[in-house]
DNA sequence: AATAATAATTAGATTAGTCTAATTTTAAAT
DNA sequence: ATTTAAAATTAGACTAATCTAATTATTATT
């Protein structure tokens, strides 16, 4: 008996819808609703709802009105393998072609739905099989399991703490570049100096230079343990 | 007075269109009608002449029934960067990421779409500034121009005559697999040894191993001068 | 020049992905 | 338990890119 393998290569569309479900999925315990998906990828809540049935016809996904969306492990395999292309591209792009942290993301959506099936093993590869993103998102392994590492808040620290920046939480060009100004990188070390009670801003010290950051700031930046 | 900096972003279609319209332009002295563009993009006339109509709106081509279509010094400058970002990936797919030369071409066609402004530049800066692509084919230079190089099809050569090949006219995976097969690369010398007035046929002599190649593969080589 | 063959064009339909504007459900709050 | 607010859904329309099936022009051939 002929077993079809099955190979349904998605559209560009499919592939964002199932990349923003993981996304939200991963981010929240919240259910993954039409109008939460909505409101990540900017498109209507009706547009959504029809992407959800040809989904879900397709297995990629469950949606019950009541439960939210959920990956299938068919479809929990192809969103691994998107964000998986896209944070190679993004080393890539920043080790390789020299572009600036703030820049690899929008260049790294469109290279993620490069499609072959060698692809993202070869990139892997010829990039040093690299176990972060310029950001400091873990990269999923060619097995689909993705590197573990303790992380918090920059927010959960106290006055007199040291710690060392590990991931960014908020990758938009506007917050890297603020980044960039304050000479913050993946791997700075910080120390808190003080806290404002009244909004939370922190005052901390960076490479010598102290600085005041907002409690926004606080809830973007990841540090170690 | 505000000068508005025209940077029209194509739609991947259009950049395919132009790409055609470029390739035929190049490859031969016919008019460039919509039934040839039909054939070469494998698609039906009327959905060409609809965008025939499209791309003259906007002052990529112009097209007129008895003259055909051509680029315009727009048109020409967006085949040229798609052109150009298409052979750079190549030479990255191929030198850096390994792999064959049939293997390639297709996923070309998708990173060649890829938008950024700095983007073929910092691809040809990275890969050492390539002149020419794994096929053979001059890579165009930043300001626009096309290395030049004389070049003949291998079926202008005559008996005795010894050739290097510079260049592949038909980049189609089974044709490269074939060269593969005989073990000729770019660079490789073949003498020939005999021509079978019949059909035009080739007895070459390729590695010190003789064989014989049909009229249509003389006309898919190109050896130098 | 008349006819045949080919190419260009138009009209109308189709698909994927989107939208707006109802309408129906569900959840929250009094 | 009602009422209110928010979310989900449906219906119908729109755009880009395509198609098929005519129809109209051109070219080639006798």
């Amino acid at each position: 008996m002929f077993v079809e393998t099955e190979q349904i290569v998605q559209t560009l569309t499919e592939e964002n819808y199932l990349k923003a479900i993981f996304k939200l999925t991963q981010a929240s315990l919240q259910k993954i609703s039409p109008t939460a998906i909505a409101q990540e990828i900017e498109v209507n809540a009706a547009s959504v709802i029809d992407m959800f049935k040809k989904l879900k016809e397709k297995e990629l996904i469950s949606y019950d009105k009541r439960k939210g969306a959920a990956l299938t492990p068919q479809g929990i395999r192809v969103a691994l393998n998107i964000v998986r292309k896209h944070r190679l591209w993004e080393v890539f792009l920043f080790e390789k072609l020299k572009y600036s942290w703030d820049e690899v993301h929008e260049m790294a959506e469109q290279l993620e739905h490069i499609q072959n099936d060698a692809l993202a093993n070869r990139l892997d590869e010829f990039l040093g099989f690299p176990v972060f993103d310029p950001h400091g998102d873990p990269i999923p392994k060619a097995n689909g399991s993705i590197p573990k590492f303790s992380k918090v808040l920059l927010s959960a620290k106290k006055i007199g703490d040291e710690c060392q920046v590990v991931a960014i939480k908020d990758t938009s060009p506007e917050f890297l570049q603020y980044l960039n100004q304050l000479s913050i990188d993946i791997g700075s070390r910080i120390v808190i100096k003080d806290k404002v009670a009244f909004d939370n801003s922190l005052v901390i010290l960076i490479k010598g230079h102290q600085t005041t950051v907002s409690e926004k700031f606080a809830h973007s930046v990841f540090v170690k343990q």
